[in-house]
DNA sequence: TCCGTATCGGAGGCGGCCTCCGTTTTTGTG
DNA sequence: CACAAAAACGGAGGCCGCCTCCGATACGGA
């Protein structure tokens, strides 16, 4: 058999059986240790639940990061069913502000996501792992903050930018627990107010 | 010399020389090491480098928040200054937004900061040393906002628990360092723009 | 100068991170 | 089915940071 057939046949069965027995059980052991104990969880432990020693961990996995990247890969999917249900929508301003709640919903995944999330996006490295989802989390609101802006919803001041921080920015605040549910609407409500485009129209006061 | 005398003696000279030594090289290192790295610095770094066992730093401050909670101290005399140069001020609106840039320049004195203010204010309990600094803002906050509010420039839905926790999270942001300095102006016009009361006229658009 | 006492600081246990390298599992072939 | 090459595994161990004993030390009063 050649190098050529062999890699094929590589490709056609997938890796090895006890590559993928592995890694499907290092990743539902992260998930579950992500829930429990956030993003710091220990990954000794994560090992150890997984039923692999730690070297096995790193070698699927050679960061925390690249940890995290994968189990929020398998979340990623929620994100998108959300995506097709605001593309349903009429209303560009709705369509933003739901869009901005499922990242906040996204970013709360696991408590601590933001911090690693915000390194990937300052760094801007394509070796980190989160760069990816991150830039496209920004270029998909920004989208939307356009779209909202062309139907003269949104200030042209705002950027997507600007929103992908602040809905990251809320999800940290809800992640640290020291907000109730009414503050954080609240909060949640302050921004709306800042970046919806003022109608003529005064609205009740308070 | 009796008990009680003793006990006055030594209120009058103050602790021992060698204690006094130790928590003020302890403070500096500390200081320098949280300014450089962080609130996540090594306690055992900034122990040697103020010429002390691990030991003697943790009898001065038994906990991390504790060393914390000590050098934010030597801070506040800023925080101080800015707040009688608040009080000078007519305008109530101009005093809560003076105000709360000034508790966001305290919350980024060191990168972390705000995750253990947080914890601080989550758990509210008298034995973390950062409860009552946090506590001192939050009742601080709470009263420019009502003064604001009285004279009207102020939605009455706003808590000054509210902006507290927003200035918190700008400054995490401000932390993370994903965001530029444009980025961090616009979020902070977001949130004013959310807390003011409307006036009837209609600002220019965009 | 000396003594009692408060304070000091090094040694060491623990746990988490990460890597080397001898061992095992898997896969494809004869 | 047995075998051999290749791929993957996992435990041992080095490193570092946290924190705590406990013998050694430095301070302050007499």
């Amino acid at each position: 058999m050649s190098e050529v057939e062999r890699a094929a046949e590589r490709q056609r069965r997938g890796p090895r059986a006890d590559v993928q027995r592995n890694r499907a059980a290092l990743l539902a052991a992260a998930q579950r240790h992500f829930l429990m104990s956030g993003v710091g969880a220990s990954l000794e432990a994560i090992a150890k639940e997984a039923g692999v020693g730690p070297a096995t961990l790193y070698r699927h996995f050679p960061s925390r990061e690249a940890l995290l990247a994968a189990v929020l890969q398998t979340r990623a999917d929620e994100l998108v069913a959300r995506r097709t249900a605001i593309a349903r929508l009429d209303d560009a301003a709705e369509a933003l502000e739901q869009w901005l709640r499922a990242m906040e919903d996204y970013f709360s995944a696991f408590s601590g996501l933001p911090e690693p999330l915000m390194a990937a996006a300052r760094e801007h490295r394509p070796d980190n792992p989160l760069t990816l989802p991150c830039d496209l989390l920004i270029t998909a609101t920004d989208e939307y903050v356009q779209s909202a802006q062309r139907a003269g919803h949104v200030r042209t001041s705002v950027r997507g930018y600007d929103l992908f921080l602040a809905a990251v920015s809320v999800a940290w605040l809800k992640g640290t627990g020291a907000a109730d549910a009414e503050s954080l609407d609240r909060l949640r409500s302050l921004l709306h107010t800042g970046y919806r485009r003022r109608t003529g129209q005064t609205q009740p006061a308070g």
